[in-house]
DNA sequence: ATGGCCATCATGGATGGA
């Protein structure tokens, strides 16, 4: 089985990529973050023509988020982490058995600034619904964009970004506080080295450059964990006309026991 | 060379991204 988590910056700007992908790399299930447009307006057809059953949660203009899968999904909840939120950032389901979690973490724009707080307001209350919805007990994959990079081995300049918006150390800890609660971050459990990224800046030719950042996880349960074989980024999908700037990362899990 | 882009809504330029 394998999961994907893809922050797509725009749905419909990216389709024809995105459609691209799915054919090529054949994930069971694909989370998606930025749509950058309303459940209307998703191009559903296009998905269901290759096989996957979608779930949305949108709204106009930003955010937005689902989950395409080869499996149907059952159990969809959105409003994550809060019903009053009016952001739409969360989307669950479960999938193959699996309760899939597919985040897009608000960005928090700069330490100190009100996005911020709302940033780590938003973490919190994350914590707070995961233990209200599941126990790390259950096949729980919590992925997507979390605009978080764990640790200076995510970063291609920590200097620079020592204590900025991304790598402070309260949204460091927001982070080790999920893998606290029973979760473990599935790339970094199979590749200690430093210099893995998942996003890089449209600007100054970063990508070319190999300058980026580790900002799109999956923080997975200890049976997950148990099939898990690898996590993969695809660099080729940044390449190209009109590429989202992150990759897609592929959670590989093996046959289930 | 430390700056370079891109999408939305709208139809110029502000806003947001990370």
């Amino acid at each position: 089985m394998r999961i994907a988590t893809w922050n797509v910056n725009s749905v419909r700007a990216r389709l024809p990529r995105v459609l691209d992908w799915l054919a090529q790399a054949q994930p069971d299930v694909l989370c998606m973050q930025e749509l950058k447009c309303q459940a209307h307006q998703f191009p559903l057809e296009a998905f269901e023509d290759l096989g996957y059953n979608v779930a949305v949660h949108g709204q106009k203009s930003w955010n937005g988020v689902a989950i395409a899968s080869r499996t149907p999904l059952s159990g969809v909840v959105s409003g994550i982490p809060d019903d009053e939120d009016e952001q739409a950032r969360g989307i669950a389901a479960i999938a193959g058995g699996v309760l899939v979690v597919n985040l897009y973490v608000p960005n928090g724009q700069e330490v100190g600034s009100d996005k911020y707080a709302y940033k780590l307001q938003w973490l919190d209350k994350l914590r707070e619904w995961l233990g209200g919805e599941t126990t790390p007990d259950d096949d729980v994959v919590v992925c997507g964009d979390f605009n978080i990079c764990p640790d200076d081995r995510d970063v291609y300049d920590p200097e620079a970004w020592h204590e900025k918006i991304l790598c402070s150390t309260p949204e460091r800890e927001r982070f080790e506080g999920l893998k606290g609660w029973g979760l473990t971050d599935a790339h970094r459990h199979f590749d200690q080295s430093a210099g893995v990224y998942t996003w890089w800046n449209y600007r100054a030719a970063m990508f070319r450059r190999g300058l980026g950042l580790r900002i799109d996880h999956h923080l997975v349960s200890d049976s997950v964990l148990s099939r898990a074989v690898g996590v993969e980024v695809d660099q080729e999908a940044r390449k190209g006309e009109k590429p989202s700037d992150h990759a897609p990362v592929t959670l590989v899990l093996g046959d289930a026991a």
